[in-house]
DNA sequence: AATTGATTGTCCATTAATGAACAACTAGAT
DNA sequence: ATCTAGTTGTTCATTAATGGACAATCAATT
């Protein structure tokens, strides 16, 4: 399906992760409509022309950077039930926990989005694609009948959206695996 | 004198950065040796052509490292003399003494050399190095005649990279200016 | 002794990034 | 109102890095 020669050069994605870089470092400077393209290139040490071949506007780049971020989340939420068949994050032991390693990764850009105000509209868009991760579990394993899927993913998952903002206003001083566990210590002090 | 054209492109300082960081990182896990030119470039994300582009042996990218950090010293401690006509370490004021900043900049690279034993000989070189500059000032200036130019200063350099031993064996945890606040007040305290 | 897997050094055609130039536009300072 | 310095979008020839190939070498396994 995919085409045989479908990897992308490697100067390409050091070029796109160089603009990226550059431009949540200028976005915890100044106000995003401030940074120039030149501000972007200058820091990201490339040529201007480099920048057009890839994008057309400053938001283009921030689109490809939500996009990552997404798709990135996606994977680490999943990762941990690639061979197993259960759907229960309850099940889970701590080191299997992916999410705040994510967090990690991103952390410039969580930063970014949890102080800054331009990008209020990608919380949400976060929390809804927690939310929908969450309610895949939900409907894998039916518990009780009489619980709202609904209600029970929100929970869940505004739950770990919360456990992630607070990582990110610590100054991320909490490990990856310390969150993991704390999860799981909360999850587990519900359901027993 | 220098060529008109005598920069250099952006992409060959890029690619000898990535290959520098990267064995530099290879060899705080293993032994020089062992390090092959296929980790490197695996690690530096670059093609093992590039890395022949540039150099023939492993020796070579090690010599190119030490060659900088040495440029960068050298450049480091004569710094706050440009615009000045002194020549004089404790006539300086805190935040105009760059050499510590310079540990910090090659942080990792002296961790490497702190510890291992591979690169001992480069230790010695450091220090003769620093006794070269501060001979210089010690020329420039001349307090008392009675004093051994010589000794006073291999007592001041060897006394500089101490406190970089100090700083690197501490994890870092001093900042540039908390060390050379330090460097000021303990000169202080023996002059005045 | 034969085999496997990895590294090494070298090659080449293709592609990405570069520096430099350009005219057009903008914002601030004089 | 003019001047200055900077950004913008685009173009182009040149250069660096790429992926992929190759035979040769080496170490550990079988």
């Amino acid at each position: 399906m995919t085409n045989k020669n479908d990897y992308i050069d490697r100067r390409i994605l050091k070029s796109k992760k160089a603009l990226k870089d550059a431009i949540i470092s200028l976005m915890q400077q100044k106000d995003f409509k401030e940074v120039t393209i030149s501000d972007i290139v200058r820091l990201a040490d490339l040529n201007r022309g480099t920048f057009y071949k890839h994008y057309q506007y400053k938001e283009d780049l921030l689109d490809d950077i939500i996009d990552e971020v997404i798709t990135d989340l996606i994977a680490s939420y999943r990762e941990p039930y690639q061979n197993i068949a259960t759907f229960d994050v309850s099940k889970l032991s701590s080191n299997a926990i992916k999410i705040f390693e994510h967090v990690h990764k991103y952390a410039e850009f969580y930063k970014l989005i949890v102080n800054s105000n331009v990008l209020t509209s990608f919380q949400h868009k976060i929390c809804i694609v927690i939310k929908d991760l969450v309610m895949q579990d939900v409907t894998g394993k039916l518990t009780n009948p009489n619980i709202n899927k609904e209600l029970i993913a929100s929970y869940h998952s505004y739950a770990i959206f919360g456990m992630m903002i607070e990582l990110i206003h610590s100054g991320f001083k909490y490990s990856s695996s310390y969150m993991a566990e704390q999860l799981l210590a909360i999850i587990h002090s519900h359901n027993n």
